[in-house]
DNA sequence: TGTACATCAGTGAACGCGCGTTCACTGATGTAC
DNA sequence: TGTACATCAGTGAACGCGCGTTCACTGATGTAC
């Protein structure tokens, strides 16, 4: 059985050229007629390959999201070998942080297409919104957190539900510096800002 | 000289219209044609009183963040008579927080349509975006962090953008229980999280 | 190995939709005498 | 107080646009004999 047939492979070709068009114009730009548009073929070509307009997008969304993994990754890596000491696991949250806010300014359409409408990123592994790692974004920072409570920076009573105050934050900065006032800050500030942001979390998210 | 002619006054009356379509459907459905169609006037009427679409849609942003201003200042007015304590302070933080979550899931489209886009509530003092003191609600987030500082809740030196760090917290719950994950959550899980996440800022923004 | 046939990925043309915006208009209201 | 006139808020009709989606098609590729 042939997996790909005249083209190559459109499927694949239109999900790259439905996350060019989401990097360099958001989401609102990935329509069926765009993504097909940029991938050289005609509109209804990808109908063989998505049912409607809403499954190309998603599968642009999940791409999307996989790239946020693989930045955060990417920061984990550069912390060197694992250590079983608070501070590495309190390194670990902030590489995290860092990774997720960093992505937001650099490459903010396809943060704004991992984020918008209704995403859920909690439910289940979907290996394809994975990173390298085959955790997605969630996933690491919940491995950061456990990694906390291991190492006695954090009362294991806090913990549960700990991810969403750790994300609320970050996640409401990004979207400032997107859509608010934080969008007209320098990198350095910026920089700066989420480190107050990270400490903030790191400070307050073990209290009771 | 007339400020109403004909109508009445359908400048107000268009952007009362198109509050009730973005309390409705949020920012997306509020266009020219419907908000028209729903004041019972045909599509270009809106030409006499603005001067394209954006126009307009701006004037519902407004009226948008007046409500979120007005959510804000209620809490404040429940908290009874003003006091220069630490205890009255923090509580004026908290119910900034408060009302920003609850008006977040109470009016999710109208919450949508104050922060798309790009907004901005920091640049002066614009009494269409205010609420009934005055304020809008970035304004109302820096007296209260203002007073925490003055009872000392809080060193002066980690005063400045202490705003952007309290907002960054409190905006991204309130989008996580938008479009993510907190969608599902009850009303009860979700003011008990909130509570998690104020008693966090509050611990940890006064970080050096 | 060669030929006839079936498959089905991508084409070409067209649809209906709602959108923002334009133009020339009309007729109730306000003003001048 | 009455009449002629100017103003201009809202009308009616139309435009071009990009969108998602449909249909019947065609012709290169894979398969069966």
């Amino acid at each position: 059985m042939r997996d790909t047939y005249r083209h190559g492979d459109l499927r694949r070709t239109l999900i790259d050229a439905g996350v060019a068009v989401a990097r360099e114009s958001g989401p609102e730009a990935v329509t069926l007629r765009e993504v097909t548009r940029r991938a050289g073929v005609v509109p209804n070509a990808a109908y063989r390959h998505f049912a409607n307009h809403g499954e190309l997008f998603n599968s642009v969304r999940d791409a999307a999201l996989t790239a946020v993994a693989d930045t955060i990754e990417k920061r984990l890596l550069a912390l060197g070998p694992e250590r079983a000491t608070l501070d590495y696991a309190r390194a670990t949250l902030r590489a995290v942080g860092d990774g997720y806010l960093h992505f937001a300014r650099a490459e903010t359409g396809l943060f704004r297409t991992a984020f918008v409408n209704r995403f859920d990123v909690t439910a289940g592994a979907h290996p394809s919104k994975a990173g390298r790692s085959g955790l997605n974004p969630f996933q690491l920072l919940s491995a950061a957190l456990d990694r906390i409570v291991r190492c006695g920076g954090m009362p294991a009573a806090s913990r549960p539900q700990a991810e969403y105050l750790a994300w609320s934050a970050v996640h409401g900065m990004a979207l400032l510096a997107i859509d608010g006032p934080l969008r007209s800050l320098g990198a350095a500030d910026f920089e700066g800002l989420g480190e107050r942001l990270l400490k903030m979390v790191e400070e307050g998210i073990a209290a009771r």
